[in-house]
DNA sequence: AAATTTTTGAAACAATCATTTCAGAATTTG
DNA sequence: CAAATTCTGAAATGATTGTTTCAAAAATTT
């Protein structure tokens, strides 16, 4: 018996995915918000809530997106060694390239601390990827592809330790270069 | 001919940097701070100056007291090899018993893309310990401590990148044990 | 097409933000 | 001790914060 809503509003949480990326959850605005968002305020509030409950929907959106990703990525690769070298190659590759860094990585580090709701999702984020790698991994020691047979978890640990590092390391250096090196010697630790 | 200035500009600025260090930069307020700090805002924009040149201040502090510390820690081991694991565990310790992970890691990923004196000061504490373990990484390939000696830069930047993840890794899981045993395996690759 | 219900836009909201003002207190020097 | 100068405290500043209000516009259903 009345109008619809008008904005498309996976599109505007992905707008304002793209603010929250760039500036922080504690550097952005409401204001900043409805601009890139195209939409009033009042529409805001009465669809998807505040501001907390419009960056809780921003970056579930994406760790969500980037699970779809990764899961297509990987699908056809026969070699779990080699599917696990892809998925290194294509982080330093997302690292060295995008203008921002990790929205997770700056999310963990400005707000997950003190916020369960949004420590609960980067921790959903991150569980994900390990049981990407864990399972590659365990499938490359059963294949006898890696040199390493003790412990599949800890080794797990081991090869998600390095992307942070190096996200931190390109905004501080932005050297592409000293990334790529210790990427490939990472690779190489693993390999036979 | 007048009067000098009764706080301890020292210990004020210690008390800011340990706002900033639990709220971040964005996240804390000028009354956060004058409260912490116990003085006016008078007196602070007086002798300080305002916000932003408070937080330069504090996290230049911070990175000095880091460096000043380091270098202590290290003075008086004679092999090389054994003063980087000294660094690795005691890094580790820190990461894992401190209740804020660190005050320059956090502003790296919060204001540093965005702020060329921030990103200054991060890239000299980056810088200082960079040469710091080069230095121990060369004189251990020189006594033939260690595996490698192709690259030392590269295998300097490798050890340095598992110090963030460490962190991000804590604030997730607050997990002694999975960090403990990614440095003990990190070790064990560096060591013959 | 009319009645009904919801969305929208612009303005307003109180609260809080970083920063400034200034009179008076405090301290140093002559 | 007195004069000079600077620091301090409380209040006020205007701008900006996140959020709400409400009349008018829009769209759905009967």
């Amino acid at each position: 018996m009345a109008r619809n809503v008008e904005f498309d509003e996976q599109l505007a949480i992905s707008k304002a995915m793209d603010v929250f990326w760039k500036k922080g959850y504690n550097g952005t605005t409401m204001r900043d918000l409805t601009e890139a968002m195209g939409i009033n305020s009042s529409s805001l509030y009465n669809t998807i809530g505040d501001k907390h409950q419009l960056f809780i929907r921003a970056i579930k959106h994406y760790t969500e997106s980037r699970m779809d990703a990764a899961k297509k990525q990987l699908q056809q690769i026969t070699s779990p060694l080699k599917a696990i070298e892809k998925y290194i190659n294509a982080s330093v590759y997302t690292i060295t390239n995008e203008p921002n860094s990790c929205l997770a990585i700056k999310t963990t580090f400005e707000v997950a601390t003190g916020d369960a709701e949004v420590q609960k999702i980067i921790r959903a984020d991150s569980e994900f990827t390990y049981q990407l790698l864990i399972g590659l991994v365990k499938k490359a020691i059963e294949k006898k592809e890696i040199k390493v047979s003790q412990d599949a978890e800890m080794l797990t640990d081991y090869i998600i330790n390095h992307f942070t590092g190096w996200h931190e390391s390109f905004i501080i250096h932005r050297d592409k270069t000293r990334i790529k090196k210790t990427a490939q010697f990472l690779i190489e630790q693993l390999s036979l």
